[in-house]
DNA sequence: ATACATGATTCAGG
DNA sequence: CCTGAATCATGTAT
């Protein structure tokens, strides 16, 4: 604000007060144009000038007008005004010399970016919500349900949105009228002294500098408004949600028909992503839980593994010929009908080499007997002991021989279920 | 109210 | 970075 108070423009009556020493000259010289005497007359005269100012607050702005007018009549004016002039240049130019272009603040543009990504300062007013929506939409994985759920937080955003819009309107009025007020003000003085038209600009510059700093503030409390309602919302956000049935039906279609090797490949989940409605890494997280828990409870999986082999073999059957589809994976139909009750026999073929035939491209997959046999050349890269850890873990599904699923299973640390499920699992034999 | 199911997170290992 | 494993925290069925 030195700079300001310099030029003597934010307040014009302080600017009176602390006149610089040109205009000090003119004033003390207009009022005692005579005065050439020694310190007594001096001290007196320093007195009067200090009355004046100390009552020029008081003055009626006629009094003042006129003050100023004597002051431009003044036949010292012209001479005075350019060696102010004079003086003023130098200002100017240690002015310019000490400016210099500053880069757009990066912490500035953080908020700004910030804002617009959370819909808050968006380019569209009505839509504010919508995009909110769509942030939501966009942090919650993609779920399409969750956005609903959660109006009160694009509420609260459009209140916050609406509430920074209206402080920015207030502040760019502000700082307009204000600009426009200084630059009068300037106008007004450059009749008196000397002031550059690049000075005005200056001056234009550092308000609105002025107030881009007030309007940075908005800014950051609105940012941290944002934040403090994502943190309550979106942590809410994060709750555990089911996945919807058929998207839960997808992946465990896939899971059961590539049991030999549930890794599916990056592509895989994107498709399996894509058809369930959530995320890649949704799919990746299903996929572990669902091997470990399949793992620790062989007993239930076999149901859920018969059930998911009756429903694609349906399907598979009543698509026909055609191998595509979710179906793709494996194929059923070489061993006896027995669909639903036979788990033995569904995890034979599952187990088989069977599906690696008909399995295509949208579904790449190693299978058991590749990574056994040579290295076919599969689009999986799945960490090269996953197949062999996957199918040393399994009970049997995906190991080579029966004797392998019982080392396996006494080795395996397969907790306290083991002996258990030994007994309710229906062992596929090889 | 409780137990179980399930999606997400964390951590260690490779 | 991906995985298995353990764990957390919530949803759901009883």
């Amino acid at each position: 604000m030195d700079d300001t108070q310099r030029l003597g423009v934010m307040h014009p009556q302080q600017g009176a007060v602390s006149m610089s020493a040109p205009e000090n000259m003119i004033q003390q010289y207009n009022l005692q144009p005579t005065g050439q005497e020694p310190s007594e007359q001096r001290k007196q005269e320093i007195g009067d000038i200090l009355q004046q100012i100390m009552t020029i607050t008081d003055q009626s702005l006629d009094e003042a007008q006129a003050r100023k007018h004597t002051l431009n009549c003044h036949r010292m004016k012209p001479a005075l005004f350019s060696v102010l002039c004079e003086i003023k240049e130098k200002t100017v130019l240690s002015i310019r010399n000490s400016q210099e272009e500053e880069p757009p603040d990066p912490q500035l543009m953080r908020l700004d970016n910030m804002l617009i990504a959370e819909g808050v300062a968006g380019p569209e007013k009505g839509g504010g919500s919508s995009a909110a929506a769509n942030a939501t939409a966009a942090a919650s994985g993609g779920q399409p349900d969750s956005a609903i759920e959660h109006s009160d937080y694009r509420a609260k955003l459009a209140q916050i949105r609406q509430i920074y819009h209206t402080e920015l309107e207030k502040y760019e009025q502000a700082c307009n009228e204000f600009t426009t007020h200084v630059v009068n003000l300037l106008r007004e003085q450059s009749r008196t002294r000397p002031i550059a038209p690049k000075e005005i600009e200056r001056m234009v510059g550092i308000i609105r500098k002025k107030f881009a700093a007030i309007e940075m503030q908005l800014k950051q409390s609105t940012c941290e408004a944002v934040m403090i309602l994502r943190s309550r919302f979106l942590d809410a956000r994060r709750k555990r949600r089911n996945f919807s049935k058929q998207a839960t039906e997808v992946l465990n279609e896939y899971f059961y028909s590539h049991l030999s090797n549930p890794y599916p490949s990056e592509e895989a989940k994107e498709e399996l992503a894509r058809k369930c409605g959530i995320t890649v890494s949704q799919v990746s997280n299903w996929f572990g839980n669902k091997r470990i828990r399949y793992k620790k409870n062989i007993g239930k999986a076999q149901e859920e593994a018969n059930l998911y082999a009756a429903k694609t073999a349906a399907a598979a059957a009543a698509v026909g010929h055609d191998g595509q589809g979710g179906a793709a994976g494996y194929n059923l139909g070489s061993s006896q009908g027995g669909i639903g009750g036979q788990g033995s026999g569904m995890y034979m073929n599952l187990n088989g080499d069977n599906y690696q035939s008909s399995d295509n491209s949208a579904t790449p997959l190693r299978s058991t007997a590749g990574s056994h046999g040579g290295s076919p050349p599969d689009i999986d890269r799945k960490p090269e002991d996953s197949v062999d850890s996957w199918t040393a873990g399994q009970p049997s599904l995906g190991g080579q021989t029966p004797l392998g699923f019982m080392h396996n299973m006494e080795g395996d640390g397969g907790e306290g279920y083991s002996h258990h499920e030994q007994e309710d699992i229906k062992r596929p034999m090889v």
